[in-house]
DNA sequence: TCTGGGGTCCTAGGACCC
DNA sequence: TCTGGGGTCCTAGGACCC
């Protein structure tokens, strides 16, 4: 008989505040806040002592100075996050040969079959977490289940450093007791479409009808809310997915009101685009744009054309097209992104002109220049329009 | 409070074809 | 004369998550 799968869903707490923390002893105790930089950035991380502040992620991050004036404000360290995340990930492999990485600070763990070799779930997850935190310095919250949906809300159940096991047998009560919110893929909007409905938590939701659901949220939401109540795995994190789109926005400090401006801003948006393009060796036939006005009223507008974006230049031309279209004159920009939909692995097909058009020339050049700026850093290889720019988009100018 | 940046998936409607 | 049904591809916008 093969033994009946469980999961483990392992959360970092307070990741990049704990690593400021742990990186700088100084700042342990106390409310330590992670966020963007500028006037118009929010938080991304807030240490625990921060949240007893009412500070949480996602809020403006001068709303967390009215509310923790005394709080550590920092920016985000990239770079040393990942040297932690991938110390963690390390030891997750120990434990598990299947270890899905969902993100910087989070992945299931596969532990199906795995008792003799590390013991009883809990007393493997206990060591886990023990061994995390003796090697990496770090705290974990871990939830164990039979599948990876309950297993991630289970992890959020109890923090920090906690451990949530949901046996087969608690699934239903488990599943009931939890308040909507905290049902993953459940955010506001639908909340408040459930609630007029009078579906306020999750054991009413369980006695009604898929049909409902449906009618209420649409088809394929309401079979996912249906199945989620139940504790069955709606199949989110089934496998990893293949990388679908690339995008680059920017939201500026001030509002802009010059369409040139715009366009010097969309030029440097393209070349760091066409950078990723070579980069991750991808191309695509449908490029987008993003224009989100002061009144925060966000449209977008993408163009798919037979062939696939060959350079910056080309990529450049296109996005210049759809600002053209999309821009309202006079309207106050506060962001601008641009990106690639439906991309594809690999270099496209090659095609005979494309070499007698000197497309594949280009390409080849640009390619050479992202290898040259990689080896030397950015902005080494700079081309004059982004010049201009970077001179452009020197603040207070707007 | 005044709202980042990177993604994924879904929906509704239009165009076009058979 | 006015009108089918289904399928595919595309677009714009919305909801959600970390």
């Amino acid at each position: 008989m093969s033994p009946p799968p469980y999961f483990f869903h392992v959360d970092l707490d307070a990741f990049f505040a704990s690593v400021e923390q742990l990186d700088h002893p100084e700042y342990r105790g106390k409310p330590v806040i992670v966020s963007g930089m500028g006037k118009r950035g929010v938080v991304s991380t807030c240490s625990y002592e921060a949240r007893r502040f009412g500070v949480h992620s996602a809020m403006p991050k001068l709303k967390a100075m009215q509310l923790c004036p005394h709080g550590i404000f920092l920016p985000s360290n990239m770079p040393r996050y990942y040297e932690k995340s991938k110390e963690v990930m390390e030891i997750f492999c120990r434990y598990s040969s299947d270890v899905q990485r969902m993100s910087v600070d989070e992945a299931f763990l596969d532990m199906t079959g795995t008792e003799k070799l590390f013991g009883p779930v809990e007393e493997s997850a206990r060591k886990l977490k023990k061994e995390i935190f003796s090697g990496t310095g770090l705290s974990v919250s871990v939830g164990v289940a039979q599948n990876k949906y309950i297993a991630k809300i289970a992890s959020g159940f109890s923090k920090p450093d906690g451990l949530t096991i949901v046996l087969d047998k608690d699934v239903k009560a488990f599943m009931e007791s939890l308040p909507l919110k905290d049902l993953w893929g459940v955010g506001k909007k639908t909340r408040e479409r459930l609630e007029s409905a009078g579906l306020k938590d999750t054991k009413t939701i369980a006695n009604v009808s898929e049909n409902l659901l449906k009618s209420l949220l649409g088809e394929a939401s309401g079979h996912f809310l249906y199945s989620a109540v139940r504790g069955i795995d709606p199949g989110f994190f089934s496998n990893v997915p293949a990388e679908k789109s690339i995008s680059n926005e920017k939201t500026f400090e001030h509002d802009i009101y010059d369409y040139d401006i715009l366009e010097n801003i969309l030029f440097d948006l393209s070349q760091e685009l066409s950078y990723r393009m070579f980069e991750e060796n991808v191309t695509s036939r449908t490029v987008n744009i993003k224009i989100r006005y002061g009144d925060f009223r966000t449209v977008s507008a993408q163009a798919t054309v037979d062939d696939p974006v060959n350079d910056s230049q080309d990529l450049f031309q296109r996005l210049k097209m759809l600002l053209a279209k999309k821009y309202e004159k006079g309207n106050p920009v506060r962001l601008l992104g641009a990106g690639l939909q439906n991309i594809t692995q690999g270099r496209f097909p090659a095609q005979k002109e494309l070499f007698e058009s000197g497309r594949e020339k280009k390409r080849s050049v640009e390619e050479a220049v992202y290898n040259l700026t990689k080896k030397m850093g950015k902005k080494i290889v700079t081309k004059a329009r982004q010049l201009n720019t970077h001179a452009d988009t020197d603040d207070k100018k707007y």
